[in-house]
DNA sequence: GTTAGCACTCTATATTCCTGAGTGCTAATT
DNA sequence: AATTAGCACTCAGGAATATAGAGTGCTAAC
């Protein structure tokens, strides 16, 4: 397609990223390096709206870009800015916190900071906890039948859970269940405690299967939380002050978690936009969402996304997205190596 | 007052209520148990206008209670249903959660219900902790000089912080440190930590002084975050469905957590209704919230509160919170009790 | 291939008109 | 004295109409 019809197009979704109005042939052929008239302008307009990258609200306003156009923008027109050094330290501060960072934290930290940022929603799926190591196991009495289980990743987070026992457990008992739990579970991936692990944990309890059945269950319920991927949010309330989105539609898209962390969990690497309407389960009308996925070592252990208008400046927003991501993953991958080498 | 006149005040309340729509003096007339003419009851409701308990949106529309209107209503007029048995048991089972239920759990369970129950939004602004007891104070060695505090309280919550020390700690040390704070601080209630106990145990530590500070530093910061009003929402996003609610309000509100804290945070005891726009600092117009107190024993130790459109059901809501709150007083003081026993 | 000119379209805004629900007042009734 | 029927009056809100202006497509000239 001919240059300067690209640059129009280009041109069209910036100046509409900007107002929010439609835009006409004048206001583009005044721009600085248009150079032709707006009855040029009309004309290649025209052939965009053909070809299904524009289109009109109605036949006497100025044209607004369709998602084809959006996407072709995204792709090849647009020239997202490489952040500059001062842009990159004030990246990094928001992601510190004080107190030792766990991977929990950072993440958080991310979604934040991105929410903020960006002024949309920023939503992260995270499973790394899945593929961290259980670094230690502790049963701790606290009351007459009552235990707290802790259990510690490699990741840094702490996990407990309390349980009641039928009856209380010897000195002696504790600390044989402390040394086989110790024996048998650090080290151990979180992704590789399984039901048939926990099985076998009770069955080695022998005679105190019944006795210390809770608290191998709530072994087993920590577990399963560490390998739940765990769905973060900020800034939902960014969305409510754009006119464009439906208010009850983004109320509805937020409640119903479990569509979008199927939307998030899909093996796509690299930079992804969805836009409203068109994806079946994206359902906020002339909304998009970016998606960016993080890695541990080779493997994509969660997705970073931004949700917004569809009106978006998409330049601005995905190398932010882009470098929290390769941060992040920076981050936790190196604290694996860490944890490798102690 | 006359007792008519009271009769169609509360009946122009509950119809409105029902409605969302002014109403007029014909629909009182024809309710049943009003037995007069429209005229007279547009004479009454003239009167009632005059002294402020009802107000006209233009001159010929029907009548809306005022605020004024709506506090008499709440304070003598209504008849707010007992509960029945099943009702009863229907609350009870959505207070309840699998486990063993601590304290929080509790009161987050009761603002979920809540919300549900009346589609409005709930919040709890909750400082039982301080008023709980430490039974468990652990310091558990987790990788190099890497520990983890484990504070557990008697209303069952359980704290832990990360802290990495300067060198790592010799069994003997570690030992004896658990030893002095199991010494020093279980039994201590929360609300009684302060700096000073704190700076006591630094100075006791001696020549440690410098290699404790951060596990003495993060003992204080677990137990700042138990002193803490911790404050938790639920159902925000039914308040979007209310047409008569400013979404950008509803917002700002929720963002300002502080001044929500403190609007609740008051030693009135009862319940309590406020009116959004009258009151400073309860900005949501044509809303209002209903606040009750929580005790531990005899003491206050929190608010749960219902925010939702001024035009609510406050004869159906009300009992709910009023139960919830007793439900909760008596569940937090007798587990107040069997810690004495124990 | 580009551009100026022009008739045409269509939304958004303002203006006017109309309807009906609801009122307040007065006079009649109980 | 309290209640009620009757009636003129008010006013919000919807429908109908007029107006303005931004933007278009097309044609003819460059």
């Amino acid at each position: 397609m001919k240059d300067r019809k690209l640059k129009i197009l280009a041109a069209v979704v910036e100046e509409y990223v900007r107002t929010g109005e439609p835009v006409g042939s004048k206001a583009i052929a005044m721009l600085p390096d248009i150079g032709v008239s707006a009855a040029t302008v009309r004309n290649d307009m025209a052939m965009l709206e053909q070809l299904g990258y524009l289109e009109q609200p109605h036949t006497s306003a100025g044209r607004v870009p369709t998602i084809n156009g959006y996407r072709l923008y995204i792709d090849k027109l647009m020239t997202p800015p490489s952040l500059s050094g001062e842009e990159r330290e004030r990246l990094d501060d928001m992601l510190e916190s004080q107190g030792p960072m766990t991977e929990e934290l950072l993440i958080q930290n991310a979604t934040t900071a991105l929410a903020e940022l960006t002024q949309c929603a920023a939503v992260v799926s995270d499973f790394s906890p899945k593929f961290s190591i259980i670094s230690k196991v502790e049963v701790i009495p606290t009351g007459k039948r009552m235990y707290v289980i802790l259990l510690i990743t490699s990741g840094g987070s702490i996990k407990n859970k309390a349980c009641r026992l039928e009856i209380d457990l010897t000195t002696e008992q504790l600390k044989m269940f402390s040394k086989y739990l110790a024996e048998n579970l650090e080290g151990v991936s979180v992704g590789d405690l399984s039901e048939e692990m926990m099985d076998r944990i009770t069955a080695a309890m022998g005679a105190y299967m019944m006795t210390m059945a809770p608290l191998v269950q709530g072994i087993c319920e920590l577990s399963r939380d560490l390998r739940q991927h765990a769905l973060m949010f900020s800034g939902e309330r960014n969305l409510f002050s754009y006119e464009d989105l439906d208010k009850m539609e983004v109320v509805r898209f937020i409640e119903h978690k479990d569509e979008l962390r199927e939307l998030l969990d899909d093996s796509f690497s690299g930079i992804r936009v969805l836009f409203g309407e068109s994806d079946d389960s994206f359902v906020i009308g002339n909304s998009s969402m970016i998606v960016s996925k993080y890695r541990k070592g080779e493997r994509n252990v969660g997705s970073l996304g931004v949700i917004g208008p569809m009106r978006l400046d998409y330049a601005k927003v995905i190398p932010y997205l882009e470098y929290f991501s390769q941060k992040i993953t920076d981050l936790i991958s190196q604290e694996d190596e860490d944890d490798e080498e102690y």
